[in-house]
DNA sequence: TATTGACTTAGAGTCGGCTCCAAGTTGTAA
DNA sequence: TTACAACTTGGAGCCGACTCTAAGTCAATA
């Protein structure tokens, strides 16, 4: 699979790509003869792996940390699973912290929309 | 309240108090005959609003706009409820963004767990 | 064969959000 | 009164994560 194919479905832009490359996320792409990239089967769940990741915000260096642990093999697999436990830690946090958040402008909302029907009322009443 | 109490208070680096003032984020700060910050009421509880929508992610400028608009009155009402709306609607994509991605994590510590676990029973076969 | 479009690289530029620095002023405690 | 900590300003610097540019290569089509 070209670039500009993995590019397309999984909607990251082919610099994006690149960059995440040299980063250390995507190691090991193949190159035909004339140097393109062709993304294998497990390269594209990789990069479906690190959409997810980046999604919630992981940082790319963490993300290059995990990889490189991964290419190691069955040895580093307990301190991969700590990585993951607090990734997975952090990311509730900051569920929690948005959720909070959410619950706030709910209420604010909800005083505008008073504050709106309130106006509307008066002016009702006026005429 | 002097700047350093606030930055306490918060817990919010004092350079980055005097970041949001700059930004718009925190107007009319009162200052005294020799030029020194002194933070009302309403203006901590700005800086706590602030620091709620922050740690959601709510960028510095919309913020700053939205702040604008208050100081405008009434007639902003409605326009800061949709902000505020579209405010919501952006954090909810975001939560459920990151809990998909918990779900995974917690999938794959799972999975490290078996692993290790198996390796561990291997380990006591041989003994 | 010439052109077009997709690919390659290295490296520079951008953006948001701080964070730090230099140089100067003020207020309090020894 | 002098030392020192806390305040002020404007502006520079930093970091993470892209995003873009320049210069070049390659494959396929008009």
């Amino acid at each position: 699979m070209k670039i500009s194919e993995v590019s397309k479905k999984y909607d990251i832009p082919v610099d994006t790509l690149r960059y995440y490359e040299k980063a250390g996320l995507l190691p090991n792409i193949q190159k035909n003869a004339s140097g393109i990239r062709d993304y294998s089967d497990s390269d594209c769940e990789r990069v479906e792996f690190i959409k997810c990741m980046r999604s919630a915000g992981m940082p790319v260096e963490r993300l290059s940390k995990y990889i490189s642990l991964c290419l190691q093999g069955e040895d580093t697999t307990e301190e991969r699973r700590n990585m993951l436990i607090q990734q997975r830690k952090e990311l509730i946090e900051k569920r929690d912290a948005i959720q909070t958040t959410i619950d706030r402008l709910d209420y604010k909302i909800d005083i505008y929309y008073k504050i709106l029907k309130e106006k509307e009322n008066a002016l009702h009443a006026k005429k």
